[in-house]
DNA sequence: AAAAAAC
């Protein structure tokens, strides 16, 4: 007998009258129910498959590829979370879907087990099972968890590094030795544009959106026509797609439940809300200038790395990158407008901690998994609620605990509420007179959006600081960092001792 | 609207 029949099976009491098959039945849904209850496993749709409560019984009910298996203990995952016991079984039973469970709670590993049992083993007819992602960060991240989940497996996952190189190597001449594809939209596109296409897409029979709210931003610059694009090259009568989010937005659910066959939407715990892990603080810092004094206080009282930085955009990452510099502690800076190399080497600077503090754009607010990041600081306030949630969400992961700073200023009390509110629903504590703010209409919450406030340029430090770091190699002429050592120029962040 | 996304 397996775990979840031990779980959900009826147990036979003595003198019982002999259950009729209804009453089995009827018995057995509810335990299921009362299990998914349990778990806070909110799912709707017809024909639902059942939840798993080990990863046991994806070999006794799935005949999951024993490796498969061995990487899952290896990795040390102990028992499936809540998005892992539901959404597993739905994508095996070849069920589209739609998941939003909160962040870190394990998504990636919920769509790239189900996709890896489909596939069954390698094959040499070119990419099954596609996922997509909306930075390179992220991709790359869901590409390593992929190779280390499925190796000894010979299966064979790829990731566009350059787009002409990709045309050769997965192009109709290939020799099609490939099996999963991880890449962001654009790179894809513009293979697939090719005259002839360079890639071929009609036999993907799994087809992942990951931060699915994301990817469908509409508008001339969202991401939604692209994604539209790679939909309609998926050509195979087999596809099936799955849209996985840490948070859930109507217009997803409401393209899902149009365009995908008979699907089944699964929710883990209230929907936008944060991960119940993270310490959640509200500062008020009074002005710009408050920001950087607050600031400066955190670093001076001490406070554990590693920490995430947020700001509103690339500008003010560089501003406040120059202000930061003179601390004295390992800082840098991570936005789309530095080079490929620059970011590979700042993500892993950061993970192997040579970097403490990250300054970043809305670039790493999604999906990065950073082992044991203490503190997220939202040193410019989010412009929506769903941004403040994935943004804290890169701490408090794996039922780790995190903690939150979001400063505050006057110009800041039009969103206060709204964020004050996901802050209160997972139980932080929020200033009284925050509460009383009156809630802002949907209609000006979506101007906030459009309008994101113009801020004061954060105050630039003394030129003779400057200089002075010049001298002593800190920062070049232009202001920019120096990067002489082409591969790893961490350790420039350093700021010599006087 | 910002940010992200190809060569």
């Amino acid at each position: 007998m397996s775990a979840l029949e031990a779980k959900l099976g009826v147990p036979k009491k003595k003198g019982e009258e002999k259950p009729t098959a209804e009453k089995l039945e009827r018995a057995r849904r509810e335990k299921v129910n009362h299990f998914r209850n349990q778990q806070k496993i909110y799912i709707e749709g017809t024909d639902l498959p059942e939840p798993i409560a080990t990863f046991e019984q994806l070999r006794d009910q799935y005949k999951i590829h024993p490796k498969i298996m061995q990487n899952i203990e290896a990795a040390g995952f102990q028992y499936p979370t809540p998005i892992q016991m539901q959404a597993i079984p739905v994508m095996l039973h070849d069920r589209e879907l739609l998941a939003c469970a909160p962040t870190g709670s394990g998504k990636t590993l919920a769509f790239s087990v189900p996709i890896l049992v489909h596939l069954k083993q390698p094959m040499n007819k070119g990419f099954r099972a596609l996922i997509i992602s909306p930075t390179r960060e992220l991709a790359s991240q869901t590409h390593r968890e992929l190779v280390k989940l499925s190796e000894g497996t010979g299966f064979r996952i790829h990731m566009i590094h350059k787009a002409a190189e990709a045309a050769k190597k997965f192009g109709p001449k290939s020799s099609r030795k490939f099996d999963i594809l991880v890449t962001t939209p654009n790179r894809l596109i513009y293979l697939l544009k090719q005259d002839p296409p360079a890639i071929d897409l009609a036999r993907i029979e799994w087809l992942v959106v990951d931060e699915s709210d994301k990817l469908f931003e509409d508008g001339k610059t969202g991401f939604r026509d692209q994604l539209a694009t790679i939909f309609l090259a998926c050509t195979s009568p087999l596809v099936k797609r799955a849209m996985f989010s840490a948070t859930f937005a109507h217009d997803v659910e409401q393209w899902c439940k149009l365009n995908l066959d008979n699907v089944i939407s699964v929710s883990i715990g209230a929907r936008n809300s944060a991960a119940e892990t993270v310490d959640q603080e509200l500062l008020f810092v009074g002005s710009e200038t408050g920001k950087l004094l607050a600031m400066r206080d955190l670093v001076k009282k001490g406070f554990m790395p590693p920490v995430l930085v947020f700001v509103q955009s690339i500008e003010r990452a560089k501003e406040l990158f120059h202000e930061l510099i003179y601390e004295g502690i390992n800082v840098d800076i991570i936005h789309a407008d530095r080079t490929q190399q620059q970011r590979e080497n700042v993500v892993q600077s950061f993970r192997s901690g040579k970097i403490w503090v990250l300054i970043c754009t809305a670039l790493l607010a999604r999906g990065i998994d950073f082992k044991g990041v203490n503190m997220v600081l939202n040193y410019d306030f989010p412009s929506s609620a769903v941004e403040y949630i994935h943004r804290i969400g890169r701490t408090g992961r794996a039922g780790r605990t995190g903690r939150a700073i979001t400063f505050f200023t006057e110009d800041d009390k039009p969103l206060l509420r709204s964020i004050a509110s996901v802050i209160q629903r997972a139980g932080c504590p929020v200033p009284d007179y925050i509460k009383h703010f009156h809630k802002l209409q949907s209609k000006q919450k979506k101007k906030m959006i459009k309008k994101p406030l113009e801020r004061e340029h954060i105050l630039t430090s003394p030129r003779f600081l400057q200089r002075k770091a010049k001298r002593k190699g800190i920062i070049s002429q232009k202001g920019v960092k120096k990067g002489k050592a082409k591969n790893n120029n961490a350790h420039l962040q350093t700021v010599p001792e006087k």
